[in-house]
DNA sequence: TATGAATGAGAGTTCATTCAT
DNA sequence: AATGAATGAACTCTCATTCAT
């Protein structure tokens, strides 16, 4: 799923591809979509800044040319990619949540998607993401960022809702609770990248667990 | 109110240093400390990827090769840049915390200084040095960051576990508390620097103080 | 404390200049200048569209680091050169006509600067100046080129005022007689560097000849 | 006036021909004549350097492929599509002076053919033409450029000697006179392009029609 | 005949680092 | 200690050309 290695062996010379290039053709939207897929780890791996049109080229086997071909710039294709990969990932922790039968059970799927042992690269790439938007990136990158922002915290608040429409829990403040929650998971993300030791997954959803007990009061259960 | 710029208007060739004349001589120390005070606030503004030695050398108000002479890299000085505006921040966090009487009158005092109209660029600094640490950087630096991490954390511990032996509260889970408090408030800080509105901060400070108070259950004082 | 060293040292092959570089340090005035006259004749040459950085550098017997240090573009330098050489040869032709004892010999003496054996490369880079005025330059590259068109025109004027003054000839349209002088000029340079076989310098320099006796009247010296 | 542009407004990825479904077939002979026609105008008016295969490909409203199908090489594409546009001029030229019932009046007609409000870009080519043999082109069109230099000046010489064979004025070096002729169009047509404020076509008439009055001088119909 | 994806050499530019002064 | 000219590797992007379809 990753990989994307090149052997790039010692190859000084001309630095032909590995055997006689494929040139295979492809329709744009099929090249484009295989230039992204293969960035992706790239980026999750070595940060958006450290990831240059060579790479991206080597890693989805074609030349630079063809990379620039399809792409206007760089950008647009890290743009993509991340894109791409934080709308699969949310796209995943909805189809968690939606097998869930009550707002309650959906929300412990929920917490349960969002730290399993293979959602580090899922997280280290939304901070990618958060912090490609610091500077440098245009007006439309932005917004699509605090769109996904706002999705991600209305799907939050859905849920709550429905458990509260439920009779399951009630609560005084969903907004409230919503962004709470929202920066929480934010940060043990950062805990678990970062601090030595780690936080393992299993905290992480603890301590998320934790939180709704508190935020969302039990209802006992209408007799 | 940073700036550091170079007019430059119509100038054609390399950038110089803006004051050529006074090349004062400084003692090692306070030259590098003049340098890496400069850089601080073009990585909160442009972000650190985007600082050269040339911005640095001429926001310090010297030749480039007057800043490479004091360091061995680009990376030293941005590195040491952001550690030393974190301890910075960290230390006027603990000194807020300091003037109170009683733990939970600390918490309340540090939740006001860790959001304040002019907390958004330790913040930026902060994930900035965050994101530093993804990827490239040594070992050293890397654990600079969790130590750094881990002072932070006891700080909270320790305020929590002074509220707790004076009686104030009483929490079953210290550790657990100060993991999600620090959590919390990283969490509330992205969203105040990238959502759409922007959180306030008031509103961070509001989300933080429900946090502790579902956390720690107040205690009847001693009758 | 940051370290972070590359070693960096194995490198296969650092490719160094050919011998231990000179490394000469220079002003960058001085700099400047050696490189816009290392460009000079390559543009004479080649055309400016196909000199390079790499081109200039290499006849500079500099670095393209180095053109580029002091060069913010290379627009910048082909313009300085073309702009250096069109003015040195208008000094020459001014010096030409500042010996000559009348209007009637300056003009003269002016025409046989104009076409010499050594005036062809002189009329390829004006050509090439005139070219890139064409499009995609600036404003103040074109309004230079107006400029110096103009002070063109105004030293043939003043010649021919001068000669009508001391009543060496009488001119009943000066104005007129400049446009068409400068015309004439430049549209034999012209059939000089295309036509086959090339007008002469000989050649060029009787067209011009018979114009000014057809358009300048001889006055018989006063009585 | 004659754009051919892509709108290509938010589009993304690499440029298409615009009606991609009239795959119309076409004779090598006929495409090849559709693609020059293309390239006149663009070459008119960004210069021949600054257009590439695309530009012509989307001018011609094919693809980019279909271009080098039937061209070996830019270069083919650009000197053709010059070449054909001087040969039109100049047809159009003859038959402006095959009108006249004299050779006097031909060469006024030719004159007022030379400089009109729509051969502004008849000069721009030709000087774009005049330009591209400069460098890099070869034997080939170097001799092309020869030849319809030599053509234009026969024509010129044509007109004066039929002036001069009926008996309308008497010039005694036809070859100068043509000569000067021609080097003062070219050079009238430059100071139109280039100066500020250009030259007015009335003035350029004006300036060439004032040269055959001293030039050719008139002789009193035959008695 | 026509297409357009694929290619790679080469362009201009940036920039951390080196080092003579 | 301080300077700033010099360097060259590496970057993104352009584009004429090739060629499978």
């Amino acid at each position: 799923m990753t990989a994307a290695e090149q052997p790039r062996s010692g190859a000084k010379g001309p630095r032909r591809a590995v055997a006689a290039r494929d040139r295979t053709r492809q329709p744009t939207e099929v090249r484009r979509r295989l230039i992204i897929d293969a960035a992706v780890p790239l980026i999750a791996e070595r940060g958006y800044t450290s990831v240059g049109v060579r790479d991206v080229a080597a890693a989805a086997g074609v030349s630079v040319g063809t990379v620039t071909y399809h792409f206007d710039s760089v950008q647009e294709i890290l743009s993509e990619a991340m894109v791409l990969h934080i709308e699969r990932y949310y796209t995943a922790l909805s189809e968690a949540a939606e097998h869930a039968t009550s707002g309650a059970e959906a929300l412990r799927l929920l917490i349960d998607a969002l730290f399993t042992d293979d959602t580090d690269r899922h997280w280290r790439m939304w901070f990618e993401y958060w912090h490609a938007g610091e500077q440098g990136t245009d007006a439309a990158f932005t917004r699509g960022q605090a769109d996904r922002y706002t999705a991600w915290h209305r799907q939050i608040h859905a849920l709550a809702e429905r458990g509260q429409a439920d009779g399951e829990f009630s609560c005084d403040d969903l907004d409230g609770f919503t962004a709470r929650f929202a920066a929480l998971a934010d940060g043990l993300a950062l805990q678990r990248l970062r601090q030595a030791p780690p936080l393992t997954t299993q905290e992480a959803r603890h301590h998320l667990n934790q939180f709704i007990q508190r935020e969302l009061v039990p209802r006992p259960p209408a007799r």
